[in-house]
DNA sequence: TTTCTTTACTTGCATAAACAACCTAATTAA
DNA sequence: TTAATTAGGTTGTTTATGCAAGTAAAGAAA
């Protein structure tokens, strides 16, 4: 255990700003793409995940992106509503709604995946790759250790 | 510039999964107090600015906290209903709101610091913490390229 | 089969966030 | 001194979050 006095970098940490100018920025760089629809980056979470896998349930992206059922449930209505997702209901446990893309939704895989490295290498303009990596080692132990 | 794919450890941080973890963490902490009035995660950064000094007006709250105005109005509005600060119009500035902790405010500085210690403890079993320093500068690069 | 428990999801309620539009006080310029 | 601009806060609207409570299907036990 670190013997550390409480520090404006912690302060950081906690409120999180580094990740939510993360977010901003990436909300704003899918935006200028005048893409037909608007995602928020929660949005963008989820459509990731579906990106890169199909028919998954809500239980698991809430698994995925560490947010709550109702957090899901209510992101899938407005995804619904902009037309880029679809719940169907599984055949073989009724309970579950497996999330599938609407064509409208992969179309935009690409315009998503362009924008958020775009995000990415304006995030780490200047951070050196090893210092990276041990900074990911430690948000992810950071998770572990309280989840 | 880093050459990088775009990765679940980038997503994990765009998503701000360790901030959320420690955000959550700390109120729950700060709920298991059994303190009279229960503090979100939110209002404690607040609050935190406060203890360290008071009579600051929303404008450097805002800053501070990395949020905007309307949040500051609002997240001032909830902490005020619950007691813990007060709106003083600045004399020089008749625009300006200073903002004052009560007595109740006051109270709960030590209570508040000791709790977000221990978040702070549990968060990082196990870091090391030249590591950990790496990690701080990171974090604050990136706020610097995108705020 | 009936009952109990667990699992997947939804709804209700309070708080919080982003963005835009607005008001008023202060400052600057003409 | 009056008009235009800027700065500090507030309000409205939509979206997102956390927690608690609810529904309904699935699985286990009696």
């Amino acid at each position: 255990m670190i013997n550390m006095e409480i520090t404006d970098e912690f302060f950081s940490f906690l409120s999180g700003k580094a990740s939510t100018a993360i977010s901003r920025r990436l909300q704003r760089n899918l935006k200028v793409t005048g893409m037909p629809c608007c995602m928020t980056s929660e949005q963008w979470s989820i459509m990731y995940h579906l990106w890169q896998e199909e028919g998954l349930t809500q239980q698991e992206l809430a698994h995925f992106t560490y947010r709550d059922k109702p957090s899901i449930t209510r992101l899938i209505n407005n995804l619904e509503k902009l037309g880029l997702v679809i719940r169907v209901n599984d055949k073989q446990d009724r309970r579950s709604n497996l999330i599938y893309l609407t064509k409208e939704g992969r179309k935009m895989k690409d315009v998503g995946l362009e924008q958020a490295k775009k995000t990415l290498y304006e995030a780490l303009e200047g951070v050196e790759e090893e210092n990276l990596v041990i900074a990911q080692q430690i948000l992810g132990r950071i998770f572990q250790n309280l989840k």
